[in-house]
DNA sequence: GTCAACGCTTTGTCCGGACATAAGGACTTC
DNA sequence: GAAGTCCTTATGTCCGGACAAAGCGTTGAC
């Protein structure tokens, strides 16, 4: 529900050889169950798209959710679930605007809700066609722990330290706090079936909230803040790799040296206040940065 | 011009007891300048955000460039430059549209693009304000060789292998294609100030484009795709971590069991055909991965 | 003095229409 | 047969208006 980024635990590549490491789970559905490909051409899409006039879409104009939101998630579930197939056309604005008596601008607003989250793509002239491959993948998690959870890996979140101290300078700089302002100082220890997975270190102007300890352990920290009435906005990440000190090796049961992943993270709320500072290590091993970027015309 | 994502080299990040690296460059504008806050309230703007009738906006009618995007153009720039100071407000649409001689869902399709990129923010009975702090930075980036070209590091490429050889399962599995398909297979050595810094493999299917080794050393993989007329839409990444063998460590002049960062990546065009495998090496001493992140409600 | 009701401001949603422009095919012409 | 031209189709842009709903301050009653 969060933000455009989605984590992926538990992906083991390895591969001394610099091999790509497994893509694994992504199977893109090109015709290979109704056989083969039809010999040359730029590839796959030659056969004329299909047109789908036969779709039931229906909206109820005594809901108070907003007539183009009802039909983009009408659009996004027949994307999803095949009904829509990958390549196909939408048919036209126009057409479909009378078909379930809306205006043009209603229709159009929905389809280019779809359009941004990248499921389809608009050609004048030609149509809006249903972007096919990579398929109906939850493309937007939200937090760690809310991933893990979804993915079943049990997560659960032991609190190492959670006290109030002075921030460091290049926290204070990231919140835009002065030097040595007290913030909340939460390291937790994040594993996945009762093993180690993430050491995470983060800093909270404590004007703003002061985590309990219990709240922290049996939820993520994007959660509590949301549920203290803190509505997220954007953040900042910068991740990078190092090896591991003596210590973190040990919390995270790497060998000595090993290689971590690093994260780093300002988040924002919609009033552009700095509301989190976050210092994360996660075992390359086990762990990996998913995401999916658009282009931006 | 290209993806929301933004690669941020040479970022110096040790500090073993994980404490965070230096946000150094991060300097938000939280009114140090004009005084110590005025005590208690949730924090800053406690002072009625500034109004922006005398902002100076034109739109030329005549000019082929839409008249929307004109005008989110000039409000961009205004808040990069600090004409539009971070939290003020916009003054209401209506009269912005009665101002310019525009209608008001011309202005409001205008606004809503900087919302979308996360510069504005807007809520009803109240208006439109500029998202402070985190300032004018290039949100959005384009692909490594111009990353890096923009940042002044005077990038390369060395071209270890340019051939066409059968694509590994992995590969042929991300691109869609058959196994054992017939791909083109680059391999790069990306150097900075005549150093290494990155290591990149690149599949691309042979019957979409052949890249010639001098376009290769002379320009990045993206740009020579859209100069051979793809247009790029979406791409799927992944960032992981790990050791460097024996070779990586002698090509990118590491020492040996180094961490490197991991990437690998498939990119789509507009139809939604695969049209590239990544799988690159970075060297995690030099190299971070830094982006933004957008919630979407 | 506290709290609810009201009204103002501003964005959110929706409509109907108009013309411009790009893509692609069909037609004609050379 | 190859090239250019015209036409159809569909999205892109833009307009003017209308009402609904959320935020917030003010007013009023208790």
């Amino acid at each position: 529900m969060i933000l455009t980024c989605r984590y992926a635990p538990y992906v083991p590549q390895r591969e001394p050889p610099h091999a790509p490491g497994p893509g694994s789970d992504h199977v893109p559905d090109n015709g290979s169950v109704t056989g083969p490909k039809q010999a040359p051409g730029p590839r796959a899409d030659d056969r004329p798209p299909p047109r789908h006039r036969d779709l039931r879409l229906a909206v109820d104009r005594a809901s108070p959710v907003p007539l183009y939101f009802q039909l983009a998630r009408q659009l996004e579930a027949a994307i999803e679930s095949g009904t829509l197939a990958p390549g196909s056309l939408l048919g036209n604005e126009i057409e479909l605007a009378a078909r379930l008596g809306l205006s043009r601008p209603t229709v159009r607003q929905a389809i280019q809700s779809l359009v941004d989250k990248g499921l389809l793509v608009r050609r004048r002239g030609v149509g809006t066609q249903v972007v096919h491959s990579h398929v109906a993948r939850p493309l937007e998690l939200s937090s760690l722990y809310d991933d893990l959870l979804a993915a079943g890996q049990h997560p659960s979140t032991r609190v190492l330290q959670n006290a109030r101290g002075p921030a460091p300078a290049a926290v204070a700089a990231a919140l835009g706090l002065p030097e040595s302002c007290q913030v909340a100082v939460v390291h937790r220890l994040r594993l996945t079936h009762g093993e180690p997975m993430a050491y995470l270190c983060n800093y909270l102007p404590c004007d703003l909230l002061e985590p309990a300890t219990p709240e922290l352990e049996a939820t993520g920290l994007y959660a509590l803040m949301r549920h203290h009435g803190i509505t997220l906005h954007s953040a900042e990440q910068t991740v990078g790799a190092r090896a591991a000190t003596a210590e973190e090796s040990r919390l995270l049961a790497e060998p000595a040296g090993a290689a971590l992943l690093t994260m780093q993270r300002t988040t924002y709320d919609d009033r552009g206040r700095a509301i989190e500072f976050g210092s994360h290590l996660y075992r390359a091993s086990r762990y990996t940065f998913e995401f999916r970027l658009l282009v931006r015309a």
